[in-house]
RNA sequence: GACCCGGUAGCUCAGUUGGCAGAGCAACUGACUUUUAAUCAGUAGGUCGUGGGUUCGAGCCCCACCCGGGUCACCA
């Protein structure tokens, strides 16, 4: 196929751009730059004009400094011997302004092949135009990159009394925005901004446990057993070996083992994956940040938690509220601490500890819980809980001491030999963190992973897999530890006010277009 | 996996009872030297998600499928 059909099968948009293009290249212009150096940025530039006005030290003409800056064409008008453009430069947004007598003739003519998505170089003094904004006055400019391919960027209103804008059009097709992060970012100012949280959470996380002294570590990815959660794996193979390997589910037991090891403070920042459904709260890869600490119990681990919560909102976000959608949610410590068993009795308003198993699987029947099929007292006891407790748990809260069934990893409750020590923390309805005492006793730890078994043959192939090498590790000796694992995702959603984790990661998960 | 909603121009969307496929913005041509959703005049732009079927005639009705969103289920 030549050249030419291929333009010619293109969308008449594209074909211009092409056109211009070849028009450029004609000219003897770089449509693809090799570099540009900047001297300010619009933000900058910005402030420095209004820093100059205030001290009344513009020069002649109102003019403030002479500013370099580069960006990428984001609205342009064209008003016959001048024009106006905003460029967007990734620190905010500034006008350019464009006159044939100041550019000269040939580079005014020029600019009939620039377009919106478009990046350009563009050097002149700043001053303020008569509808009052700060806007470089253009000497020169020069292309940095052609755009063969326009962004759908949205016209922006901007209310001059309230500042309020609003934006017409724009790029709403959830499905291309996903599909096209590259764009929605291009587009979306604010969805940066998302990013741009995530990544400051992710540093003050790390800063947080460094100055506790905890030692980031990495264990494998493939591995030849998954555990510490129960969840379906990923399936792959090694050729060389000719064995099969699993992506990991969860870091934890391979950091326990550090920890019988020596290294008394460990933790991880990784990409865990789990062959599981999509939701608003799911995707298959996803981020989960675990620590484990020698000598404390889960009660030493919830002080912590409080820490690292506060930590983040003072560094990152500046005030102790969670927004989500209409919500305020404040955050004080100590976060609320709900027994599990206690906080489900209050709402049946009957003592758990003193149903039979037949009478809560009456009332998960009388709630309409579905899929009871073979579970046990401690699956009812939070099934039931799930439905009447956990939609509530707004404000942070600890939900404590499970039972044990369902923790095959936890330390049995020194009070109470049905439960366990382990807390999951809520926020906004949705677990964030999850945290053991954790089990050290290697003999009991066999007969776990055998109850485990158990239910695997049973059918539950989410059920947990006997793991020899890590019973052998706590026969060395586990010290007592408290570890916690915590969806970094989730929590990057709270924090940013987002309903759907796609919006948290930047390329969620999508079937294959075509 | 089940159910609901959606897929029409580059973008945002309309499309009546089945009867020539539409608007706004963007694009293109022209006018305009302080505009800012610039404005004014004109032009062009379509695999109506895909494949079948019904019909003289399908964007619209029927069947199957693909993709996405939401809810539920599943899920430390």
């Amino acid at each position: 196929m030549s050249e030419n059909q291929i333009t010619d099968d293109l969308s008449q948009v594209l074909r211009h751009r092409r056109e211009k293009l070849e028009a450029i290249v004609e000219r003897g212009m770089e449509p693809f730059a090799y570099n540009f150096s900047p001297t300010s940025s619009s933000a900058a530039t910005i402030k420095a004009f209004e820093a100059a006005e205030a001290a009344e030290s513009l020069g002649e003409n109102g003019h403030g400094t002479h500013v370099k800056l580069g960006g990428r064409i984001v609205g342009w008008r064209d008003m016959g011997r001048s024009v106006f453009a905003h460029i967007e430069d990734g620190h905010g947004r500034l006008q350019l302004y464009f006159r044939k007598n100041v550019v000269g003739e040939e580079s005014f003519e020029a600019l009939s092949l620039l377009d919106v998505s478009d990046w350009i170089g563009a050097e002149g003094p700043t001053f303020r135009t008569q509808t009052g904004e700060v806007t470089v006055q253009v000497e020169s400019w020069t292309l940095l990159t052609k755009s063969l391919r326009p962004l759908p960027f949205g016209k922006v209103e901007t209310d001059q009394e309230s500042g309020e804008r609003t934006v017409y059009g724009g790029f709403q097709d959830q499905e291309t925005r996903y599909r096209q992060r590259y764009a929605d970012l291009a587009v979306h100012p604010d969805v940066r901004d998302v990013f741009r949280t995530r990544s400051r959470v992710i540093s003050e996380l790390r800063r947080f446990l460094d100055e506790q002294g905890f030692l980031e570590v990495e264990t494998p990815v493939l591995q030849p057993l998954y555990g510490g959660a129960s969840a379906t794996p990923f399936v792959t193979h090694h050729e060389a070996l000719d064995q099969t390997m699993y992506l990991r589910i969860a870091d934890e037991l391979y950091l326990k083992r550090l920890i019988v090891g020596g290294l008394d403070r460990v933790y991880e920042i990784s990409k865990d994956f789990r062959n599981e459904g999509l939701s608003r709260v799911h995707n298959p890869e996803f981020t989960m940040l675990e620590w484990y600490q020698a000598f404390s119990d889960y009660e030493d681990q919830m002080d912590l938690v409080e820490r690292m919560v506060l930590h983040v909102l003072d560094t990152v976000i500046g005030e102790r509220v969670i927004r989500l959608g209409e919500q305020e949610i404040p955050v004080s410590v100590p976060f609320r601490r709900l027994g599990l068993v206690s906080g489900l009795s209050e709402a049946l308003h009957q003592d758990v500890h003193e149903m039979s198993d037949e009478e809560l699987r009456a009332k998960a029947e009388e709630f309409e819980i579905p899929d009871l099929d073979g579970a046990g007292r401690g699956k009812l006891i939070d099934k039931l809980f799930g439905e009447l407790v956990e939609p509530g748990l707004m404000e942070p809260t600890f939900v404590i001491d499970h039972p044990k069934e369902l923790s095959p990893l936890a330390k049995s409750h020194r009070g109470d030999p049905r439960l366990t020590e382990r807390f999951e923390m809520y926020i906004g309805g949705a677990e964030i963190f999850n945290a053991f005492s954790e089990l050290n006793d290697p003999i009991d730890q066999r007969e776990r992973f055998e109850a485990q078994a158990a239910m695997r043959e049973a059918g539950d192939n989410e059920a947990q897999q006997i793991d020899d090498d890590y019973i052998r590790a706590l026969e060395y000796g586990m010290p007592p530890t408290g570890g916690v694992g915590m969806g970094v995702d989730r929590f990057v959603m709270m924090l940013t006010g987002q309903t759907s984790i796609r919006d948290v990661i930047l390329f969620p998960i999508l079937r294959t277009e075509d």
